[in-house]
DNA sequence: ATAGGGTTAG
């Protein structure tokens, strides 16, 4: 890919062309594109005898009656002032206005714009000074590097990565930095760490953005082991890598190395902000700890929205609805202002609670008292409401009724809740959208004929099977991980590489001939191969899940709970075998 | 003089 952009940049005229135009059609894209938050990043004045708007109004003024303005650097300065003033049009003018303008000046224009999420102004100035015959230089690229991670243009981004290339930006430590966080956003992993592989010399940031790329693309593992690296190179650590490495933490669901990363923190003597609480709390709700995550939240000096959403969500898919709620109440007497993510997590509590009528009330306050316009996301919330309680038709119709476009979720959803409740029909119907919209997951295929199957309708399941083969799609293999000793142990199904893989079996097969005898009985219809039963009992019986608890249950003492993760959906069977293994061995909780 | 990394859902 890049050997093929790289031509297209060479030297030539044809090159040049073509970048301009892509720019061009880029900001004009963009006019349509949702505008996201930028960071808010305020320093100091660079004048810093204006402490206000007015102030620097007045001293503009002063500086054209004595014919000052004309000055370029002083101009600057002014022009800076005004970005940070987020006066935008005062700036634009004054940029107008200066004929003769160098690259600095060029840059503070693009930045503040980029500052203010003026994304579309600021792709027309930066291709002005493409225009204008300079090339972008190593201040602005980052800058617009930004402008495409926001946007998630992966095909801008890799042009621009070309032009970094071509006018030999790649050592700069700020364009790597905002590559690499380009291509994290964008999902292309291996991209981000071919930049950071060459990197000459890499700072605290480079490292910081690669360990959150890991994280961003599923593979927080990898992550933290670079965070170890970064130590070993001799970086210390800051607060900001810190929350990344929290995160990392957070995505892997280990109880073990939230704790460790927990001490290191605060062996480090880092206080805990605003973020780094936050995410904190996220870390512990999702290794599992209900009660450390309030722990954290409790000791925060300074909370915000994210933070008591993140409280409420972590109730939320804790199973924990009415608690959820209470929290936002504690959270609307603390004269916090409620956001759209913060209703999603209550929907979503509520939904994984059984409470309907309360989720239907949040969805109605949501709208008419804090005049939250509901997105996708809270239909699929309120679908899942109606679905789980069986109001099947009230969820279709509210799908059907709903004038903003529908996502694969939605559908998901929907099937999701015909599957409870067995209706085939409407499943299909569902699959049909839902299909159309992801037609290569085969976690959908799989869903559908797991409900042709619980149906007893083995022609459609056949069908389905045939279709995945004939589009080529695979199913995507499912691993289960089960922490002991303060080390993950991962099975996939059938597995024979762990090290008392033979004790496994044979505390699997003890199992379930006990299990049996307590009138468990396996479910080869979650088995999706057309192969005879036998072999089907083969692999429902050596299941990832069920290895994973059979492990736990030689490894762990008696009375200990076991907690496993998984990748994929449990699938029936295994769900029903977990449920009999709780109530004849040790309690056993399923994430 | 100007530039890169941080929290909640999905």
């Amino acid at each position: 890919m890049l050997k093929f952009t790289l031509q297209i940049l060479a030297p030539s005229n044809h090159g040049r062309r073509r970048f301009l135009s892509v720019l061009e059609s880029a900001a004009h894209s963009q006019i349509q594109a949702p505008v996201s938050e930028f960071p808010k990043k305020f320093k100091l004045l660079s004048l810093p005898k204006c402490k206000n708007i007015s102030q620097l109004r007045k001293l503009h003024c002063e500086l054209i009656v004595n014919g000052l303005i004309s000055e370029l650097s002083t101009a600057n300065k002014i022009l800076h002032a005004y970005t940070l003033h987020k006066d935008l049009e005062s700036s634009y003018a004054l940029f107008c206005d200066v004929n003769v303008k160098n690259s600095y000046f060029w840059s503070v224009m693009i930045g503040g714009f980029a500052r203010a999420g003026e994304f579309l102004s600021c792709c027309r100035v930066f291709r002005d000074y493409v225009r204008s015959g300079d090339l972008p230089d190593d201040y602005t690229l980052p800058v617009v590097i930004k402008i495409c991670r926001n946007f998630m243009d992966l095909g801008m981004g890799r042009l621009l990565h070309c032009f970094v290339f071509k006018c030999g930006f790649c050592c700069n430590t700020f364009v790597a930095a905002a590559l690499m966080d380009m291509y994290a956003k964008c999902k292309v992993i291996g991209d981000a760490g071919r930049v950071f592989d060459e990197m000459p010399e890499r700072d605290l940031v480079s490292w910081t953005v690669m360990i959150g790329a890991y994280t961003e693309c599923g593979n927080p593992e990898e992550g933290l082991e670079l965070f170890d690296r970064m130590r070993e190179g001799g970086i210390v650590p800051d607060k900001i890598v810190m929350v990344n490495v929290v995160n990392a933490s957070a995505k892997l669901g280990s109880m073990h190395k939230a704790r460790v990363v927990d001490e290191y923190v605060k062996v480090m003597g880092f206080s805990l902000d605003v973020i780094l609480g936050t995410a904190m709390i996220d870390m512990y709700a999702k290794c599992g700890s209900l009660e450390l995550a309030r722990e954290k939240f409790d000791g925060m000096r300074e909370r915000n929205v994210v933070s008591w959403s993140a409280m409420i969500a972590a109730y939320g898919y804790h199973g924990e609805g009415r608690e959820a709620l209470d929290l936002f109440g504690m959270m609307l007497g603390n004269g916090v202002l409620p956001n759209n993510i913060t209703f999603v997590s209550l929907l979503h509590a509520c939904s994984h609670s059984g409470l309907v009528d309360k989720g239907l009330e949040i969805f109605s306050l949501m709208q008419d008292k804090y005049g939250v316009r509901p997105d996708v996301k809270h239909f699929t919330c309120v679908v899942d409401l109606f679905g789980r309680s069986g109001k099947l038709e009230r969820a279709l119709s509210l799908i059907e009724d709903m004038n903003i476009e529908k996502d694969a979720g939605l559908w998901a959803a929907l099937i999701g809740a015909c599957r409870i409740h067995g209706d085939v029909e409407l499943a299909e119907k569902a699959a049909t959208s839902l299909l159309e919209l992801q037609p290569q997951n085969a976690g959908h295929y799989i869903l559908l004929s797991n409900i042709y199957a619980k149906a007893g309708r083995w022609k459609e399941v056949a069908k389905v099977r045939e279709l995945m083969t004939r589009q080529r799609i695979k199913k995507i293999p499912g691993w289960t991980w089960i922490e002991v000793d303060n080390k993950i142990h991962k099975f996939g199904v059938g597995d024979h590489t762990h090290v008392q893989s033979r004790e496994i079996y044979e505390q699997l097969k003890q199992l379930r001939e006990k299990l049996e005898l307590a009138g468990y009985v396996p479910d080869t219809n979650f088995v999706l191969h057309d192969i005879d039963d036998e072999l089907k009992l083969d692999i429902l019986h050596t299941h990832s899940e069920k290895l994973a608890i059979a492990f736990g249950l030689i490894a762990t003492p008696e009375g200990t709970p076991i907690r496993i993760t998984k990748n994929l959906r449990v699938c029936g069977d295994c769900h029903t075998f977990i449920k009999f293994v709780s109530d004849h061995e040790k309690v056993t909780c399923c994430s």
